[in-house]
DNA sequence: CGTAACATTGATTTCTGTCAATCCGAGTGG
DNA sequence: CCACTCGGATTGACAGAAATCAATGTTACG
């Protein structure tokens, strides 16, 4: 979300970064139920957000790219109801709790900044529950594929034909609440219908305007700073 | 979500209602994409916030009950990516943005507390994620049941066995993602389980600790003011 | 070379959607 | 009071989608 947040707030986040890390791939940053006191920026590479029942059912229910604040919802609240975790090597930039809410305190409108960009990641969880509960195996990898499009070509990661995602089938089940194998047949069909490729965590778009038709997709939900010159 | 604010806000709320008014059944209050410029507590009835796509194809993704803030997350963003309809006859409380944003520029302890309504809300989302994307259809309905149940006794709603939901089967299945023929089966396995019935828009909760355990419920995502005295 | 993780495929089972018919209760008009 | 209608609710039969099981292939890598 780098850009989507005004210049002089972004300068007051800046003077604010304790700290610049970078954590393993495939590791946990935090577990659901813990305490939280920073919030971090994602600078670089993936991480992932999933809810793991006591059954062991996993879903992931987010996908954070570069720019994306991970857990700027914990400042409010002070915990997270799931778990975060990387997909590769991550670097981010973390934010003391204490010291983003001086920069509230300082001036409202930077609060309803903040907090808009929490309402964008909420936009996003209401269009990712619609998938899961109303798309078709196929349609609903189509419309995620469309939202990382967007979203990768938004923080500067694509060229315009291919991103990557460095993720295993297996990961991509869990987040559209299918199974593995189901994920291998659904994504051999939108490669035969020519929409997209995914490969070596490489996605290729192919037909963007047939992926995006595949997966009724409409990107408003993520409120996309600028207005899209289709009619 | 009366009561989950504190004292002094509350009162700072109340003394910026503009409006106090019933909608009908049934009726649209906003539409996606409309600007909105006045938040909408619910006093007394249901409410609903739905996605529609281009092909018609609907999912209700949120039910709002008594106390609950319909459209808060409105204020930040200035427009909805979804409609809100009511179920029932509804009456709601009006707050324009305007005088929200007065009270949080007096106290950023005041915009958190906001912010954390909407957050506990999108924590709700993330929870609907999951019950979609990895509970069956029993399970997922046993789910949602266990949520409504604790939601409602939360609001007062609920005498401990029972409490009104006035749905259709047609209403429940665009809310777990299912075919209404699917939800009356779904309906008669949890009654046959000795679990929950529903029945001329009533719940009735049979079975606690086997609805909970059938939905795999954990509560923890509603960010409950009381802590839970179970181990 | 062997191993491990991931991808792929086929066979089968289970779950869920769709279609169509019937039922039921509340309201309505004759 | 009764036939009628209408919006749900219910049921059965069937089709289609997705999960599961099991085996095989592929690739990277120590």
């Amino acid at each position: 979300m780098i850009g989507k947040v005004s210049e002089p707030l972004w300068a007051r986040l800046c003077a604010c970064c304790s700290e610049i890390m970078t954590l393993p791939a495939r590791s946990t940053m935090t577990r659901a139920g813990e305490k939280v006191t920073t919030s971090v920026l994602l600078l670089d590479g993936l991480m992932v957000r999933q809810i793991v029942d006591r059954a062991g059912d996993l879903l992931k229910v987010s996908l954070q790219v570069p720019g994306d604040f991970v857990d700027l919802h914990a400042l409010p609240l002070g915990r997270l109801d799931h778990d975060v975790l990387t997909v590769n090597e991550a670097r981010i930039a973390l934010f003391p709790h204490e010291d983003i809410k001086a920069i509230m305190d300082d001036d409202a409108e930077y609060a309803r900044a903040l907090w808009a960009q929490t309402m964008i990641d909420a936009s996003i969880h209401r269009q990712w529950t619609f998938r899961l509960g109303r798309l078709r195996a196929m349609a609903a990898m189509a419309n995620f594929m469309c939202e990382m499009d967007v979203r990768m070509s938004q923080c500067g990661r694509s060229d315009g034909t291919a991103f990557p995602l460095p993720l295993t089938q297996s990961d991509l089940a869990d987040f559209c609440g299918l199974s593995p194998v189901h994920v291998n047949r659904v994504l051999r069909d939108l490669r035969d219908a020519g929409l997209c490729t995914f490969r070596n965590g490489v996605v290729k778009v192919l037909d963007r305007a047939g992926l995006v038709k595949a997966g009724s997709f409409n990107p408003d939900y993520l409120f996309l700073p600028w207005t899209p010159a289709s009619p």
